[in-house]
DNA sequence: GTTAGCACTCGGCAAGGCGGAGTGCTAAGG
DNA sequence: CCTTAGCACTCCGCCTTGCCGAGTGCTAAC
């Protein structure tokens, strides 16, 4: 059996109504919102097709119809329209990050916080991967007699500090030895550090242990993965009626709490468009009754996500607009240098 | 009336079952629990006047009482008998922090984390006020030609750094004007650099614009409160039966998510011992159905702080026992310089 | 001062009844 | 052959009723 115009029109319909109520979506409600000369017994045929053909499912027998995953995947996919973002609102999103981004991790919190405000849902960030950016510069700074502060700048205008230990040295070789460091290192990977230095050992032997700190540091500094997930809005999902009961948002919040967790939840190929996880199609049991909008920030060379997470019953076309114009937004912090 | 002490006996044991099992403790139950030849029409009596006197309420007629504030408050005060963690706990505690702590960032993150798996509720902590802490060092890195990167030190190990634009200037310029700002700067307090930058702008004239950019983001670094709340267990919170209706739970996290709003919850003198805030005497509406025990950090001469909230029947003696030994841990962990 | 006994209150639960929404099927109509 | 009206049926949600159990307050006796 073939998805006819008919068809379609009435799986839209049965979608953006279960949306918008949250109710299981009878022929009768089909009838009245869908204008077409039909009776509700033809659409109550149609809709008995779909549920054969897996768009649609009955909770029980004699209550209307809510979408199925297949379903929603039909709607995301093929018909939803595109929603065009109200010029006020796009003037708002513009706003609240302009006025209030200084550096690099307060436009990724902000545009956290702006993102879940705008969509009512949950929204997920995720900075960029450390160890695929580049090095811009090393420095070593003196704080003490023998202590000393390793700073790494990234070209995506990350900043990665920690103390060391030092011999004691002089601050010209101290000078000295961290143009040395930033020579050989920048524009290198960051993954790739701790080989270049064991390959500069030689070069700088007379700096002794330090390099051996140094090596030991950033590769705990990779390996780690610093907090690079920001979250906005978690009051949000409390407030959808399917979590009402506190115990299925829990599930999702033990998700949440799990950095490793999500990550696999963006498992995308870098720099891919808007993609939509809707239900069981998610890898991770907790979020199985919720969706997610993914998209791809751009952060100058580096990319970060950004992700919108709501109830299946979410409002795809609107958090797919936001998510798509955001995106273009904090791009753009890159591109023209505008905001630091 | 008079708190006698079989008054204060039946009290105390109405409050420890309640926390316990979460119901009302009626009559009969006491007499069960609290083994003393008293039949449970004596103890009704007894609960009939400590009703009258405030210390517990009915939430109907013919349920058993639970705690009023005022009843948790006398138990938290007075009755409660001080927990000792089990050596098990302790180590377990230690070896957590141990492992896993690299830096003063992820100390104050693994403290949040382990606090909340310790205690199975939500646990804040709260990094020093920037502030209030002393400035160790200030250095101007390049990253670009007319691009440098300002790195500030604190004396508590925080680093703050901010890309500024800079004119040409060579690196023996841009050393010595580190070596300028470090040895006018080290030891102020943060909240007086600016000050301190205005005054030395005679003695940099040569070096111009920069010295305003930095006067700029020093201000704006402070007033704007980075990031200072870590939270963990989120997800604990939503387990508590009484926190069933997510609604409930909004309003808890809806506060959480205000960084200002949690700063009331902890506005206690700095360096006050282990305090508990019970139900109303919370200064904000939204956690009036939550306590919360509240401790100091001391991350060397800065002070930050520590909370664990849970529903007003939380285990108070188990959470006070941990806030008390987190507090002496990570204090350790700065006196010993054991970690780093 | 303590206790046993008793009447009373109230929440919670299960059973039963009812209305409404929605369905599937069938037969008639275009 | 597709569409539609009609009808019997199903099932949820809601309300009512009745009952049990837990717990209370009061009174009278010890």
């Amino acid at each position: 059996m073939q998805l006819d115009a008919r068809k379609t029109a009435i799986l839209r319909t049965v979608v953006e109504e279960h949306i918008k109520t949250g109710q299981p979506v009878g022929s009768r409600t089909v009838v009245r919102k869908y204008h077409l000369g039909l009776s509700p017994a033809t659409v109550r045929n149609e809709m008995a097709d779909l549920e054969e053909m897996g768009y649609l499912v009955q909770p029980h027998t004699s209550a209307g119809r809510i979408p199925s995953d297949r379903g929603y995947r039909v709607y995301v996919d093929e018909l939803m329209e595109e929603t065009k973002l109200s010029p006020e609102e796009t003037r708002w999103i513009e706003e609240q990050l302009r006025s209030r981004v200084r550096d690099i991790v307060s436009l990724i919190r902000e545009t956290a916080r702006v993102v879940s405000e705008a969509t009512n849902y949950l929204s997920l960030v995720l900075g960029p991967q450390l160890d695929t950016t580049s090095c811009q510069s090393v420095h070593l700074l003196r704080v003490g007699p023998e202590r000393a502060l390793v700073v790494i700048t990234t070209e995506t205008g990350f900043v990665e500090s920690r103390l060391v230990d030092i011999p004691p040295m002089t601050d010209e070789d101290m000078n000295a030895f961290s143009h040395i460091l930033t020579k050989n290192l920048a524009g290198r990977k960051m993954a790739d550090l701790p080989g270049c230095l064991a390959s500069m050992k030689d070069e700088v032997s007379r700096y002794g242990q330090v390099i051996t700190t140094l090596m030991d540091f950033l590769t705990n500094a990779l390996s780690e993965r610093e907090e690079r997930l920001y979250m906005g809005g978690q009051a949000n999902i409390l407030n959808q009626p399917e979590f009402r009961d506190s115990r299925k948002a829990g599930e999702v919040f033990s998700v949440l709490e799990n950095e490793e967790a999500v990550d696999k939840l963006f498992d995308i190929p870098p720099g891919s468009p808007v993609s939509v996880l809707i239900g069981e199609e998610n890898p991770l049991s907790g979020v199985r009754d919720c969706s997610l909008v993914r998209g791809t920030l751009r952060l100058g060379s580096a990319l970060g996500k950004i992700g919108v997470l709501g109830p299946k019953r979410m409002d795809y076309a609107r958090a797919v607009a936001i998510v798509r114009f955001v995106e273009e937004k904090v791009s753009d912090f890159f591109g023209g240098r505008s905001g630091w």
